[in-house]
RNA sequence: GCUGGUGUAGCUCAAUGGUAGAGCAUCUGAUUUGUAAUCAGGAGGUUGCGGGUUCAAAUCCCAUCGCCAGCUCCA
C-alpha cells in the first residue's frame, strides 16, 4: 500500500471513531474498497444524517487528532473476534467475520476504538494534516439491493495543506471541462428541459455540425469495410419484442406499450429485431456472407431517473450499430476486424488509452452452456490478436450473448462503456433466420452485435470533455473565423468568405465595430481554431494574417491557406 | 429507484421573512480600431411548477418536476 493510502486507509477510520464518538449506537458497515478514490465508510444510523452533521463529525475528527493516539496492532482468535463485536452488537461486523476463514483475524485500535482491519496504518493519528468530508450517500450491504440501506461517507485525507488545496483545484478544471457546462458555452445540445423530459437530447446547430461530421466520416469508413446501411422506424409491434426475447428480459426498461389499432407497439430500446428482419427479406447463400448492415439507429430506453448523466445516459440515444450475419468458421476473422476497425475509429478522435473488458454469462440467459463457452472464447482470442490488455466481468454479458467492451474516461475519471462487440448464437433461432450453406441445407447463421462510437450522445460527450471544447479542425462547428480590422475592409472580408464557403469550409465572417483585441479575445474564448485577419495590409498584398488557437502566426496568399486548411482536415 | 444536496435574468452568481440585484452575453448609440476585453445607455424576472403558514415568502412547511454527487442499475 502506498503512504497515500495507508495515510487514506487510516483518516477513514478515524472517521469510524468519530462517528462512533458521536452518535453512540451506531452499526459500522464496510469501509473503502483498496483501489477507491478517497476514502468512505458505510454505516447504519437511526438518526438521519445530513451534511451540516458532516461539519460535527469533522470537529470530532480533528478533536481526536489533536489527542496524538497511536494505532495498536494485534490477532485475535476467529472466536474470540466474534465474541468481541457481539459485545459491542456490531452486528456487520460479525457477519464480515463469518465470511472470514482464517483462524485468526487482524484487529486495530486506537483510543478506545478498535475495528476489524487488515492494515497497515499510520503510527499516530497527528500523521493526519488534512481531511475532507465530502458527500453522504446510500449504499446497500454488501452492495446488494435486497439488504439494508446504510449511509456511505466519504472523504478524502490529504498529507498536507497544499495537496487539499491543488486536489480542490482539479476539481474547479474538470468542473469546466465537464461537457454539461461546455455544452451552455458553445450551444452544444439541451439535454435537460423539464418540458421535453428526462433523458432526452436535443443537438443544437453547434452540436448538429459535429455529430453530422462524425455521421460522414463512420459512414464513409463503414461502406470502405464492406458494411450497408438501412434504416428502421422508431416503434414496432409488441410481437417483435416478444420473438426477440427483449419483452421477455427486459420488459421493465422499455418505455410502455402504446395501443394503435387494437395492437399494442413499442418504442425500439434496440435495433437488432429490424437488422435480423432486414436478413431474412431474402433468401441468402453461404457466399453472401458476411452480411454487414449498419443503421445510425435511435434507441429508447427506460433509465432510472436518479441515473441520468448529460449526454453519457440518456433514455433516447443513437447507436452507431450493426449486426453481421455470418458462419461459424468466420467469426474469428469478423471478430478481429471490427476491433480494428474500432481502434482505427478511436485513434481518429486521438483516444489511445481505453479498458476492454469481457462480460461473461449472466444469470439470466438463453441457449447453451456450449455456446456460451465456445462464444468467449472467440473474444478472449480477438482481443489477444491486438495485443489488448482486457479484464473480465463476470455475469455483465447481455442475456443472448458474452460481449467485449471498450470504455473510455470522462473528465472526472468514470469509465462509461463506448464500444461494445457482442457475439450471439441465439437470435437466428429465435427469429428462424438461416442461409443455404455448401452441402444445400439450410443453416442458422452467428450473428455479431456491434456498436463501435456505442452512441453518438455518450461518445461525443466523452470528446466535449477530452478536447475541453477545443475541437480539431475536422469536427470545429466553427472551423475558421475572419475578423476585419474596420469598416472598409468588409468587402474583401466578404469575398475571402465565401471562397472559403465554396470550398467546403464552415467559417464566418465577425463584422462588429470592436477593436481587433477584443474580437482576437473572443475567437479565443471560442476556441476558433483559425482565425484570419483582414486589414490594409492584407488587401494591397492579396493575403491574410493567420492566427491559430495556440497563437502563432502565419501569412499566406489564397490559394496556399485553402491547401493549407485541406491539409488540416 | 435509494441517500444527501440543489433550482433566482440567456450564462455565472448575490439578496437569511420586509421594494428581486450584479458581472458577462444580448440590444441601441457613439467609436473605425493590427493579434486576449473602447465608452455610454436600454431591455431582460409568475425566484422550476402547485399548495400551505404569515400582515408580508426567493427565503419557512408540504407535495411535485428537473438537475448534481454517490449507490443500485445499464440489452
Amino acid at each position: 500500500m502506498s503512504s497515500k493510502n495507508i495515510l487514506s486507509h487510516s483518516c477513514e477510520h478515524l472517521l469510524a471513531y468519530a462517528i462512533l464518538n458521536t452518535y453512540p449506537h451506531t452499526l459500522l458497515g464496510t469501509d473503502s474498497k483498496p483501489h477507491h478514490n478517497g476514502f468512505y465508510y458505510e454505516v447504519r444510523l437511526e438518526k438521519q444524517l445530513t451534511t451540516s452533521d458532516l461539519t460535527e463529525i469533522e470537529k470530532e475528527m480533528r478533536r481526536l487528532i489533536s489527542l496524538s493516539l497511536n494505532f495498536y496492532h494485534f490477532d485475535l482468535r476467529h472466536k474470540e473476534a466474534i465474541s468481541l463485536f457481539s459485545l459491542c452488537k456490531q452486528i456487520y461486523k460479525i457477519e464480515i467475520l463469518k465470511d472470514i476463514k482464517s483462524n485468526s483475524v487482524s484487529i486495530y485500535k486506537c483510543g478506545n476504538y478498535f475495528d476489524l482491519c487488515r492494515g497497515p496504518h499510520i503510527k499516530n493519528l497527528n500523521q493526519i494534516k488534512e481531511f475532507k468530508l465530502l458527500n453522504i450517500s446510500s449504499s446497500y450491504w454488501k452492495s446488494n439491493k435486497q439488504n439494508a440501506i446504510l449511509y456511505r461517507i466519504a472523504g478524502m485525507a490529504f498529507p498536507s495543506i497544499n495537496d487539499l488545496n491543488s486536489y480542490l483545484k482539479l476539481l474547479e478544471e474538470s468542473k469546466k471541462r465537464d461537457h454539461r457546462n461546455l455544452a451552455s458555452s458553445f450551444d452544444l445540445f439541451s439535454a435537460s428541459n423539464p418540458l421535453i423530459g428526462a433523458g432526452l437530447n436535443i443537438w443544437l446547430p453547434n452540436g448538429a455540425i459535429i455529430r453530422s461530421v462524425i455521421e460522414d466520416y463512420l459512414k464513409k469508413i463503414h461502406l470502405l469495410n464492406g458494411y450497408n446501411f438501412v434504416y428502421s422506424p422508431h416503434i414496432a409491434s409488441i410481437d417483435l419484442w416478444k420473438t426477440s426475447g427483449h419483452w421477455a428480459y427486459y420488459k421493465d426498461s422499455m418505455y410502455p406499450p402504446m395501443c394503435v389499432d387494437k395492437s399494442s407497439y413499442v418504442l425500439k430500446p434496440m435495433n437488432c429485431p429490424f437488422h435480423i428482419t432486414a436478413f431474412k427479406a431474402h433468401q441468402h447463400s453461404y457466399r453472401d456472407l458476411p452480411i454487414r448492415l449498419a443503421e445510425f439507429g435511435t434507441v429508447y430506453r427506460y433509465e432510472l431517473p436518479g441515473v441520468l448523466h448529460g449526454l453519457l445516459r440518456l433514455r433516447g440515444f443513437t447507436q452507431d450499430d450493426s449486426h453481421i450475419f455470418c458462419e461459424f468458421s468466420q467469426i474469428d476473422l469478423e471478430l478481429r476486424n471490427i476491433i480494428s476497425l474500432a481502434l482505427t475509429i478511436l485513434k481518429k478522435f486521438g483516444f489511445c488509452k481505453f479498458e476492454v473488458t469481457i462480460s461473461t454469462r449472466p444469470d439470466k440467459y438463453i441457449g447453451t452452456l456450449k455456446q456460451w463457452e465456445i462464444a468467449e472464447d472467440s473474444l478472449k482470442k480477438a482481443i489477444l490478436y491486438h495485443n489488448l490488455k482486457y479484464s473480465i466481468d463476470i455475469g455483465n454479458g447481455a442475456f443472448y450473448g458474452p460481449k467485449i467492451d471498450i470504455k473510455l474516461k470522462d473528465s472526472l475519471n468514470r469509465l462509461w462503456q463506448c464500444s461494445t462487440i457482442q457475439l450471439d448464437f441465439i437470435n437466428a433461432l429465435q427469429f428462424d433466420i438461416n442461409f443455404i450453406n455448401k452441402h444445400g441445407k439450410l443453416e442458422h447463421p452467428i450473428i455479431i452485435h456491434r456498436a463501435l462510437l456505442g452512441s453518438f450522445e455518450r461518445f461525443i460527450g466523452i470528446l466535449i470533455e477530452e478536447y475541453a471544447g477545443a475541437f480539431p479542425f475536422w469536427l470545429a462547428p466553427e472551423q475558421i473565423r475572419i475578423l476585419n480590422i474596420s469598416e472598409k475592409h468588409i468587402s474583401f472580408s466578404k469575398s475571402i468568405e465565401s471562397i472559403l464557403k465554396h470550398e467546403g469550409f464552415r467559417v464566418k465572417t465577425f463584422l462588429k465595430n470592436e477593436p481587433l483585441s477584443a474580437k482576437i479575445r473572443n475567437a479565443q474564448t471560442d476556441k476558433i481554431p483559425i482565425v484570419l485577419i483582414i486589414g490594409d495590409k492584407e488587401i494591397s498584398e492579396k493575403q491574410v494574417a493567420i492566427r491559430l488557437r495556440n497563437s502563432s502566426h502565419l501569412s499566406m496568399e489564397i490559394n496556399s491557406l485553402i491547401a493549407y486548411l485541406k491539409q488540416l482536415e
